[in-house]
DNA sequence: CTGTTAGCGCTTTCAT
DNA sequence: ATGAAAGCGCTAACAG
């Protein structure tokens, strides 16, 4: 069922079709409402690929994540495609797995494609971005980085002010008056990188030496934060606070001290990241740092769509996190 | 950059560049180097929307889910996601929140896409499937459910045998010599009737009388399983056993019980379902069964896939979910 | 082996 | 208020 079909049946030109299909220029009330009639009789549905064609855009844009299974980005996603959903695009998902092949694999389909504009999700992206076949590829589109910055024209970013979050972490345990602090440094992100030279100032300011002894490097994982806990405990048995670059991490530090025999907060303090359900679902409730990934989310999406639809002016934005009490400071 | 600009700058016809674009046809080998020496050299990248407009498929499905950060709908997505993308498809994401109206209009819009197919993921997709306008609407392009049965011409789904799931759990409880076993129904789906009937059809073979009473119903959270389990040690301070529909109910049943003084598993076993990241969270760690959400999607993507190239014959099929023993039984 | 031509379904001038 | 015609970028006959 194309327009032309429409037009025979109606008795009218295709234009005037084209006319009542979008409300656009004058159209005779009596012929609209025969073509409309028409039009819904035989549930006609007009080709996006055709008028991708002419308008050159198909309403679409691109999410690119490492691992849209990390709750983290699940949630940014989450928000970012009901946001676009609200204003009338489709969205492409891309696992890319924090890989540079994969990475330029799907950025070459969704620009073949010629989505309307890319969000980039979590800091990864930032190494990534410093290839220049990347660059390239992303200078010919709208872009924007959800947590983390893009050193590139008309590119944008919507920042986490995580050194601010792990401060809070450290602040809090200190003024729980907590003085043995260990950071477990469980990811490689840039966004890994700021927390822990969060951690390390926070130290500082507070006067407590030794800052890079007291980071701990594992996985994100439970068993990483397990395994690094373990290890802790043994090599440094006054350690009486643990913070963590993740939820799941310290999901796995609340195992390994309660199996160890440890009171949590009484003998050691435990703090999370991200405010996730892993935080809740942890016994006893992690205190953790919610880092705002809706917030992210919805200021990607308006900057997102004034770079699109050229409307507005636009700037990058930081945002700052809060912390979380729960039971384990 | 279109496929005329490399025919002029290359003085050979537009067909010659597409035979050499698309490796079809026999075209001078001389030719042929120097028109890919100045795509190259252009960084020319065909239009996806001309060639959808020739092709009818601009090599795009759908994936259809309640909410992608449940971590379920997250593992099946994903799986599906990297499989089509493996194949050359892109694949557009909806977050339907399970709501009949927006259901209707993510379709609307993917069909009018000309999406080449559509994986319905969740056991909800059954209910909303009996409208008569989202049916009519599915009729018109390949469609697989993932946990459920579609009643519908031209349609697949691969179905995941909850009822045996649960079975498994009761069974497994009742070996350990558990016989006051509960079941909280946490959800609303299809699949959770199943379970429920699993649960009663399991208790029956058992000898246990009286199952309907021992249904409790609640919501899917940390806090419903809680709220629940309350409850359910002031009715029924007998209770041995509890059987969950999901992992994240379980998790705050566990919690219910530790608070309550209960000992896991002497006093109380539970079971969870999913085999998520919070049946290992929790502590301690959950019993709980695997439904096997990656190999659901796998078998999707095969379906459709063979839906959209018409190569194979294709049948809907039914996978065996699996106990995953915890420290909770 | 290569070029010409006719669409694909729609929007958008430009006439009338 | 309506229609005719051009064109979006590409593929696929068909003709040399």
């Amino acid at each position: 069922m194309t327009i032309y079909d429409i037009a025979k049946e109606a008795g009218v030109s295709i234009s005037t079709v084209s006319r009542v299909l979008n409300n656009k220029g004058k159209v005779n009330p009596a012929t609209k409402e025969k073509v409309e009639e028409i039009l819904k009789r035989n549930n006609y549905k007009p080709s996006a690929i055709a008028r991708g064609m002419v308008s050159k855009s198909m309403r679409t844009v691109a999410i690119m994540t490492v691992d849209i299974r990390v709750p983290h980005y699940a949630r940014t996603a989450y928000t970012i495609e009901r946001e676009f959903s609200r204003r009338g695009y489709e969205v492409t998902f891309c696992n890319t797995g924090g890989e540079y092949e994969e990475t330029e694999r799907y950025l070459k389909a969704v620009i073949e494609k010629q989505v309307d504009g890319i969000v980039l999700v979590g800091s990864v992206f930032n190494k990534l971005c410093k290839n220049a076949e990347i660059e390239k590829l992303l200078q010919s589109i709208p872009v924007v980085l959800a947590n983390g910055t893009l050193e590139m024209e008309n590119s944008y970013s919507v920042l986490v002010d995580d050194e601010y979050g792990i401060a809070l972490a450290v602040n809090h345990v200190f003024d729980k008056n907590h003085r043995d602090i260990y950071y477990l440094k469980d990811l490689d992100t840039m966004s890994a990188e700021v927390k822990c030279e969060g951690f390390l100032n926070a130290l500082k300011r507070l006067g407590i030496p030794d800052g890079e002894e007291r980071v701990v490097k594992t996985v994100s994982s439970t068993e990483g934060g397990r395994a690094a806990t373990k290890q802790l405990l043994q090599d440094h048995p006054e350690v009486s606070a643990i913070v963590c670059g993740e939820d799941i991490t310290a999901a796995g530090v609340v195992k390994a001290l309660l199996h160890a025999g440890k009171r949590i907060p009484e003998d050691v303090a435990v703090t999370g990241y991200n405010n996730s359900e892993y935080a809740r679902i942890c016994e006893p409730q992690l205190t953790t740092i919610d880092n705002k990934p809706e917030m992210v989310a919805m200021l990607s999406v308006q900057l997102l769509t004034s770079l699109i639809e050229k409307t507005e002016t636009y700037s990058s934005c930081t945002i700052q996190p809060e912390l979380i009490l729960g039971e384990t400071t």
